[in-house]
DNA sequence: ATTAAGGCATGAA
DNA sequence: GTTCATGCCTTAA
């Protein structure tokens, strides 16, 4: 019995993101997880479409390794380094210390 | 032992 | 069939 259509609601995504304190980071797997998605990459292209980068702090989130988004719709990676380091998050080499900064809920 | 980089798997648009 | 704001594993320095 296959699962194929998994239809989740981006304002999910949204509400969780906006739950992550300012200088902490989630990573895409551990949002999906916790939103009922095996998808990681769903989120990425979820918080890609964030229409309210100013509500919704789509730059704490990072991947599985603590690196930043390549294409950050916000700036690119610079944009999302840039983001981060504004909240006191020492980023080096486009890379953050996940075991200091990860968050969660 | 640690880290960097590449490749394959995955699920939905 | 193609494209990812990914993740995990393998391999090479």
């Amino acid at each position: 019995m296959a699962m194929t259509t998994q239809q989740i609601d981006p304002e999910l995504v949204y509400r969780l993101v906006r739950r992550i304190p300012s200088g902490r980071v989630m990573t895409y797997g551990y949002v999906a997880r916790l939103i009922g998605c095996n998808n990681p990459r769903l989120i990425g292209r979820i918080l890609h479409n964030n229409p309210t980068p100013e509500i919704t702090p789509c730059h704490r989130v990072v991947n599985s390794r603590g690196e930043v988004a390549t294409n950050f719709a916000f700036g690119g990676r610079a944009g999302h380094i840039e983001r981060l380091q504004a909240e006191g998050v020492v980023v080096k080499n486009g890379r953050l210390n996940l075991y200091r900064y990860l968050w969660l809920p």
